[in-house]
RNA sequence: GCACCCGUAGCUCAGUGGAUAGAGCAGCGGUUUUCUAAACCGUUGGUCCCAGGUUCGAAUCCUGGCGGGUGCACCA
């Protein structure tokens, strides 16, 4: 579609020298309202033409020809703004949301290409902590983005399911006296609870741990009662997880753990001693990466068993040889990126041409308060965490308090209550740069004021409300549409207010808004961008009248491409667009 | 010692090569007989950590410091 960039860009080409694509790049937008819609830097071009920017500018200002969209060509401070005409730019934005309705801002730049996204990944037998939401929701929303460039995502939970960990849970599971019969009635609480009491015991007996190791070895080794046991440890842990997943509205294509690459170890062994890359020492096999400047790579320890990164590296040649993916991203926390940089070296020096297509998507790390008053990263292993189900528990709660204060009349006031206070949360986790550390403090997570997730909600609410009304005036069933019409008979002049083309004008950011997320791997800028919607629609809805206006037709359908393109931003990050509240 | 990340208003943060650096919270002052006030409007508040460099132009890129967080072989 031609965009007015592009058109600007072709009434300059023939007077700068410059290609139409160069100035398509080139083109900004002004930062403050009035300026113009469109602006032109002309400094680059000072030391080609040896004139300064403003007489360029106002050179060219009085070359460009003006049409019936581009009014007024103004030159200020070497710039040379351009001034879109309004009823233009309202036709065009909310033509085109009107027209593609929730698959706005869609683009082929990823036409068939396939991405593999691997997220969230909590260890077995655990809880989902508070801090598992940031990655899990990032990966989320990153997910939705690229499927709407057109990439084919692959979503993939690589659930940490094998190591010494679950020689613990066995050890404790059969020292407690629970045996088979006991696994129908286990729960997620009651495995959590054996990781603590085998820590516990541990400590007045230290032969638990052989115990453990042993336990697990023999695990490996394929004993049928304990992979059973296994098996069964990992269903109630996914089912616990599907449930919370459920609540976040989260979705994966596959729930492979590590564990299923156990039978791919011998092959990933040869392949790197035949790329000579392996090397015995101090009785353990390890890739040596000094002369990369990195620590060595341990692939097998001396008791023979495979760790987590030669299990990562058989993973990522098993996606490649499946999914034969353009991108790999893992979003994982950025205390792992010296493990994410030792992977991605290995998989170069096995000769893999695609390891450049592997990228560590890091994200800032969640840090609790220390039992010293410091800060310190949550860890799920000692127990000192907030569990996720609580944190969510804690938000209904509190949500369902104000609805029953502001909304009492509201049905389905329970659901809401969940919705808004998962929207809440994740707004909270995405709002800012992923690689920002966030320190966990209930009352902090649990306030949603100001620019929050209620925030956003609440405009697509509104918008959603007036559309509901209209109909009910007019005595329609159900809520009105008029974007589904199209826009015929709709006359873009009558939205002249600066609110209405304040709101027009973030609308019509919504496609360059995906492309600067998906550039950034960050969903914040989607985000931040729900905040630009909801503020022009709460501040349109608060100065224009609509039901009963002369304009009555023409908002009613700048409402209804409001509330697509917010619905859509919200989806997107993973807030629910909720239409009460 | 090495590596990754962060440093912008009193606090929490946007802005990541363009014009006079912006929000929210906190503070101060207003707005509702009318579509959800979980809203809107005004106002106070800045050595963009420091020093060099690149550039027509730097909060943004590079180098070096300082401060903080995290990680660095038998866990995942």
């Amino acid at each position: 579609m031609r965009t007015y960039k592009d058109e600007i860009a072709e009434l300059l080409a023939p007077h700068t020298g410059l290609s139409t694509q160069e100035i398509v790049q080139a083109i900004t937008l002004p930062q403050h309202i009035g300026h113009g819609d469109f602006a032109f830097p002309c400094f680059p071009l000072a030391k080609k033409l040896r004139k300064a920017p403003p007489a360029i500018a106002a050179e060219l200002a009085g070359l460009i020809a003006t049409n019936a969209s581009i009014v007024k060509v103004e030159p200020l401070n070497g710039y040379l703004n351009f001034f879109i005409d309004p009823a233009d730019f309202a036709r065009r934005t909310l033509g085109a949301i009107a027209e593609q309705g929730a698959a706005y801002g869609s683009t082929t730049r990823g036409q068939g290409k396939t991405v593999v996204l691997d997220y969230s990944s909590p260890n077995m037998g655990k809880e989902l902590a508070f801090h598992h939401l940031r990655g899990t929701m990032i990966g989320n929303s990153l997910g939705k983005l690229y499927a709407r460039a057109g990439y084919k995502v692959v979503r993939i939970n690589h659930l940490g399911d094998w190591g010494t960990s679950y020689g613990k849970l066995i050890v404790m599971f059969l020292r407690e006296g629970l045996r088979e019969s006991d696994l129908a009635a286990m729960t997620i609480e009651r495995l959590n609870a054996l990781y603590t009491t085998f820590a516990n015991a541990a400590k007045d007996d230290p032969s638990l741990e052989d115990q453990a190791r042993e336990a697990f070895q023999r695990l490996e080794s394929g004993d049928a009662r304990y992979r059973g046991l296994w098996q069964a440890f990992k269903d109630i842990t996914l089912r616990e997880l599907q449930r919370i997943y459920a609540f976040l509205d989260v979705e994966f294509d596959s729930y492979i753990g590590e564990a299923y690459f156990l039978d791919h170890m011998p092959k990933t062994m040869d392949l790197l001693a035949g790329k000579d890359l392996v090397k015995a020492s101090q009785g353990a096999e390890i890739v040596d990466l000094a002369q990369h400047n990195l620590p060595p790579v341990m692939l097998r320890k001396t008791d023979g068993a495979t760790l987590y990164i030669t299990r990562d590296i058989a993973a990522a040649i098993y996606r490649k040889e499946t999914y034969g993916f353009d991108k790999c991203l893992y979003v994982v926390d950025n205390g792992q990126s010296l493990h994410f940089q030792q992977l991605n070296k290995v998989l170069e020096l096995a000769g893999f041409a695609w390891h450049k297509q592997v990228e560590h998507v890091p994200f800032g790390l969640v840090l609790i308060k220390s039992e010293d008053g410091g800060w310190e990263k949550g860890k799920t292993r000692s127990g000192q965490s907030s569990l996720l189900k609580d944190v969510i528990e804690g938000a209904r709660e509190k949500i369902l308090g104000i609805i029953r204060e502001k909304n009492p009349e509201a049905a389905g006031k329970e659901g809401l209550a969940m919705q808004i206070g998962v929207g809440a949360l994740v707004f909270s986790e995405l709002k800012n740069r992923r690689l920002n550390d966030i320190r966990f403090e209930w009352d902090k997570a649990l306030s949603f004021e100001g620019d929050s997730g209620p925030y956003v909600q609440n405009a697509h609410v509104r918008l959603c409300s007036i559309l509901r009304k209209s109909a009910e005036k007019a005595g329609r069933p159900g809520p009105d549409r008029p974007a589904q019409a199209g826009t015929a008979g709709i006359e873009f002049a009558k939205l002249p207010e600066p609110q209405a083309q304040a709101l027009i004008r973030a609308l019509s950011l919504f496609p360059d808004k995906v492309g600067t997320a998906l550039e950034a791997n960050d969903p914040c800028p989607m985000a931040q961008y729900a905040l630009e919607i909801a503020e022009g629609a709460h501040s349109f809805i608060h100065n224009c009248r609509v039901l009963g206006s002369a304009e009555e037709k023409e908002r009613l359908f700048l409402i209804d491409c409001a509330r697509i393109a917010l619905g859509q931003t919200l989806d997107l990050i993973g807030v629910p667009p909720i239409e009460e509240m």
